[in-house]
DNA sequence: AATAACACCTGTGTGC
DNA sequence: TGCACACAGGTGTTAT
């Protein structure tokens, strides 16, 4: 489900319930996520929520004793719920906060994960090699230009990669080429800097506007309080191919790259 | 070292 | 109506 907007969108959704809140339980239904859910309920239960944050697609929930990560995997939701609330197929686990709120994952498909750290996330080992942030001024077009250098591969693949730029998921990574003009097979390092330019400068737009939006709504994507997000009717590659470029009216053709659904205009986009 | 393929899992839609 | 199959927002691991 989740993309870099949906993930910030939940952040922001849920943060104001878990900030200064006490944590008085924790309930894994189902730990058979991603990897095994540890056992924490005794470090976590009692302690204050200090911080909600986000980094590439995972949220840290922080408190003294230390950080739970979670990651939405393709179809993982947090929603916020009260006590009593029934337990819905799927709904794998339950952070009860002395609100009487209660912080809730639901996973059908179980590629998410829920992990706990003591140390500063930096150290995490799934967190230790991301590349930077797409909306902070790391990234940008002298460091795209520089992490692309000598890159064979297809562009889109290389915004997909996590050791590149974080957050840039399948959808977003086909609006993002289709805005800037280019083919999502060019080699990534042949692309000179003034196209990365524009690259750099459509991604930061589209997930900045993807977030305002709401994030985008597929077929089951819902905010904190269970609401849908605003932006897939504004995708105009993804999820569209055969259907007209709404740039020239051409055709949009689709291919795989890596397994996953690329779709493109034939004209509007360039090797 | 870099790239490609595979793995995990459930739900949904399509074509027969 | 049932069944087989392809496909779906991600990403760490394994193979080439």
């Amino acid at each position: 489900m989740p993309e870099l907007p949906e993930v910030e969108v939940t952040r922001q959704g849920i943060s104001p319930y878990l900030i200064d809140n006490k944590v008085t339980n924790l309930t894994v239904r189902n730990g058979k996520l991603r990897w095994p859910v540890p056992d924490i309920a005794q470090q976590i239960v009692g302690q204050v929520i200090r911080d909600v944050r986000r980094r590439a697609k995972y949220l840290l929930i922080d408190t003294d004793a230390g950080t739970t990560i979670i990651h939405l995997g393709m179809s993982g939701s947090l929603r916020l719920v009260s006590v009593g609330t029934p337990v819905e197929k799927h709904d794998h686990i339950d952070l009860a906060l002395a609100s009487g709120r209660i912080l809730r994952l639901n996973d059908p498909r179980r590629f998410g994960a829920w992990l706990w750290c003591e140390l500063p996330e930096q150290a995490h080992p799934l967190l230790s090699k991301l590349g930077p942030e797409p909306l902070l001024s790391q990234f940008n077009a002298d460091y795209l230009f520089d992490a692309l250098k000598n890159k064979k591969k297809a562009i889109k693949l290389c915004l997909m990669d996590n050791h590149i730029v974080v957050g840039v998921g399948n959808i977003y990574a086909n609006e993002a080429l289709f805005f800037a003009g280019i083919h999502p097979q060019t080699p990534a390092g042949h692309i000179d800097i003034e196209r990365l330019r524009i690259l750099v400068a459509n991604i930061k737009e589209i997930l900045k506007n993807a977030i305002k939006q709401g994030g985008t709504t597929l077929k089951d994507f819902t905010n904190a309080e269970g609401k849908p997000g605003y932006f897939a009717q504004k995708l105009h590659v993804y999820g569209r191919g055969g259907q007209a470029c709404t740039h020239c009216g051409h055709l949009l053709s689709e291919i795989k790259l890596g397994q996953r659904a690329s779709v493109f205009c034939p004209v509007c986009q360039t090797l």
